[in-house]
DNA sequence: GAGCTTTCGATGACATGTCAACGACCGTAC
DNA sequence: GTACGGTCGTTGACATGTCATCGAAAGCTC
């Protein structure tokens, strides 16, 4: 039912790429969460905000770059607080707004889960595709990533 | 942070590819609630249920072969049940089980919904894809899926 | 067939994400 | 400078997913 209007090609090549749309983010959450005590969503946060000399971000700015509602990182960023891997700064430039940084504790966190993040994304993903799969892979995603929301 | 230990192109690749695994979800799961007020999940247990010729599955399998915990389809399908999608009814091989019933309402819906989401698995997808680049991204996800949890 | 272990689905507590609404503030136009 | 529409982050209600646990039933061993 689900793919009656593909050809057979299509099909098997949307049925393999579903099951690895679900199976790689989950275990490298996962993964993530037994090495680190992180989730993937914290990762990401702390990861991107260390990506900034000075490790702050607007949370609106934050939140564009990484393609998340306000309304997501605002709940995150407070739960991240909560747990001493963040902080809030008021902006001085907008009243209103609100900047995030990295706080000490969050460094450490990041600093020391990284090393195995990357051991997992080499051992579960990079490690078994050819550069010219890599290669593919990657225009392919770029493209269809680019394409209008 | 996050890429240190990896060569440019890796890099550039996955990071390529982490955004593909974000967007191309969303983007669907978004279609599919527009065009039919299903979630990714509904439709995902609809078609499935829809395979069986009698549209009947335990919930033990069903779970099993959507790699889903019990625990969340159990939860799910009482949410479904209760939107007339689908019956639960006792199973006669074993006094525990359940055997899940794609419900006559459900299959109007799946029906209704699933030509729009073939349409939408082709525009935001596939169209894009030529078929060496779907060969390609056919066996690459076949061989990491199936890697060992 | 009695006792032990495992499996099944349900449940409640909790973590997380979405959505609509809100007050506060910004920028512009007048 | 004030009125107005847009943007900012927060909030609360709700939907969804995870985890540990449970009672019931099945399977296994003797």
């Amino acid at each position: 039912m689900d793919t009656a209007w593909l050809s057979e090609d299509e099909e098997h090549a949307w049925r393999a790429f579903r099951r690895l749309l679900i199976a790689l983010p989950a275990r490298l959450g996962r993964d993530l969460a037994r090495d680190s005590g992180l989730s993937s969503a914290d990762y990401e946060v702390l990861s991107t905000l260390s990506e900034k000399p000075n490790r702050r971000w607007a949370l609106k700015d934050l939140a564009a770059k990484m393609e998340w509602s306000r309304s997501r990182l605002s709940h995150h960023a407070a739960r991240m607080q909560g747990r001493g891997l963040i902080d809030k700064e008021p902006d001085p430039q907008d009243a209103r707004g609100c900047i995030l940084h990295l706080a000490d504790g969050g460094f450490r966190v990041l600093e020391e889960a990284a090393p195995h993040h990357v051991v997992a994304v080499r051992s579960r993903f990079l490690d078994h595709l050819s550069s010219d799969e890599l290669a593919v892979l990657r225009t392919l995603s770029t493209r269809i990533a680019d394409l209008p929301n």
